[in-house]
RNA sequence: GGAGAGAUGGCCGAGUCGGCUGAAGGCGCUCGCCUGCUAAGCGAGUGUAGGGCGCAAGUUCUACCGAGGGUUCGAAUCCCUCUCUCUCCGCCA
């Protein structure tokens, strides 16, 4: 969310940003709800001064025993005067908030102005693509023939889009998580959180997955609860409405949790395989931090994601999003795309965003810096340290061998108990 | 699920029969003074949001004592609903 203020004395600036940014949205309606409220709350203000004022002079005169009763008959008609006008304003100031709440993020200067994915600009490329003298296979082939994963079995018991992992492929799955969490908490500083996979309306408001993006959500019926579509939630949500003190910052949380989402309007579009599942594992990295060092933290937290796929030895390349293809909260993200041999093309599989103030200030997270008074917004940032799923994808596809089994990568082996290799049984 | 207790400022904790309580007191913190040594003492300051005025420092008004509604000239104080926390019982992994 963009501060009221700024929105107000920017307004053609923002209609000229949303426009870079491929958003179609009508705020031209803001000038006259804002003066609209603005007119009303003077005027309601001034009569709760009277009243207030009365008041007082009414207490004083019955301390003194005198007879107030023609003073408060007058006051009685102020005061259904004020309470008349109390009933105009929420619906004004609803209008006018939930017009802020759509208003997308001020994409950083740094950022490339651009209309869809495709001009995406390539920041860097790491690894070696692995050549073979057999075709590559995409993964769903190879993980079916190995018999780690069954999407025939997952359809029967939930549907399209979900996946069973089985015996070696659970166990990768699983190596994965704790091979990504280590290297964060032991090597990158993080401390681990396990949040609830479920949280109320308030903070998905919070980290602004609503009121925008609810067709993405699972809700659970009748309650005020929502599946998460990521960690970022949770973890963002627990400085909710919370003043820091300024030596607390930055914090560092990397959280795994499984995500949850509807996938609605992604019809066709990656229906076979492990790329888009309504639930999928993601180890998520979230950062708090002062203003001026965001953008520094954001490079670090994406050379910590990809410090993952350098250890799996996975060849990957990092594309800076441009302003068409950047989220609503996102002020700066880089993807990171690792290679997919078997579809012969690099896929999404970790976004680092630098959020500025825009969660900050919807969701109320706040520091105090040593020695000065008032307070700030902090500057929260968040990336995939991985996408779990997806990096085991990357790993059947680029460890595949010839006669068939799927190599291990040299950093996951203590984690699969040494195996060396996942073969048909 | 049943019975009871509670929710006040960064924290602890007062708020009497509704009326100079944005809120006593304490702690913490900040600044200054004092003190020749990390102690103690003294003084001042110390919430957030929104509006008006001002170039600004600032100033002024309004709101906020878990949330929402009600009673009243006036509510942290009374009434209702909800949420959360705690204790006991039941149930359960």
């Amino acid at each position: 969310m963009l501060e009221l203020k700024f929105v107000r004395s920017n307004l053609g600036d923002i209609k000229e940003m949303m426009k870079i940014r491929g958003y179609d949205l009508d705020i031209s309606g803001f000038e006259t709800l804002d003066q609209e409220r603005r007119g009303k709350l003077s005027v309601l203000e001034g009569l709760r001064h009277q009243r207030n004022r009365v008041s007082e002079d009414i207490a004083a005169m019955k301390k003194r025993g005198e007879d107030a009763s023609s003073i408060i008959t007058e006051m009685k008609e102020v005061s259904s005067e004020i309470k008349g006008k109390e009933k105009e304003l929420p619906g004004i100031l609803k209008k006018l908030n939930d017009l802020l709440m759509v208003i997308p993020n001020i994409p950083d200067e740094s950022v490339p102005v651009g209309k869809d994915e495709n001009d995406n600009p390539v920041i860097r490329t790491w690894g070696e693509i692995r050549e073979h003298d057999f075709a590559p296979r995409p993964h769903w082939e190879i993980g079916e023939e190995l018999g780690i994963l069954d999407f025939e079995c997952a359809a029967k018991l939930a549907g399209s889009r979900f996946a069973v992992y089985r015996g070696a492929g659970a166990k990768l799955e699983r190596a994965l998580i704790s091979f990504m969490l280590d290297i964060h908490t032991n090597e990158h500083n993080y401390t681990e959180i396990l949040p609830p996979f479920m949280v109320n309306a308030a903070s998905m408001v919070g980290t602004g997955q609503l009121p925008k993006f609810k067709e993405d959500l699972f809700k659970v019926e009748g309650w005020d609860l929502y599946l998460i579509p990521t960690a970022e939630v949770p973890v963002t949500n627990i400085h909710r409405d919370e003043t820091l003190s300024g030596e607390d910052l930055p914090i560092y949380y990397v959280a795994y949790t499984p995500c949850f989402r509807s996938e609605a309007g992604s019809y066709g579009k990656d229906t076979r395989g492990l790329i888009r599942q309504h639930q999928f594992n993601k180890v998520e990295m979230v950062k708090f931090v002062r203003p001026e060092e965001s953008y520094d933290e954001l490079e670090k937290l994406t050379r910590n994601a990809e410090e993952i796929l350098r250890r799996l030895e996975l060849p990957y390349r990092v594309v800076s999003l441009c302003t068409g293809d950047l989220g609503f909260s996102a002020a700066k993200t880089y993807d990171l795309e690792v290679w997919l041999p078997g579809q012969d093309l690099y896929r999404e599989i970790s976004s680092c965003s630098n959020f500025i103030d825009f969660q900050a200030r919807r969701a109320g997270i706040r520091f105090k810096r040593g020695g000065g008074k008032g307070t700030e917004l902090v500057h929260t940032l968040n990336g995939s340290g991985l996408a779990v799923g997806r990096t085991l994808v990357a790993i059947l596809e680029n460890y595949l061998q010839g006669d068939g089994s799927v190599a291990m990568p040299e950093a996951l082996k203590p984690y699969m108990g040494g195996m060396e290799s996942i073969s048909a049984t």
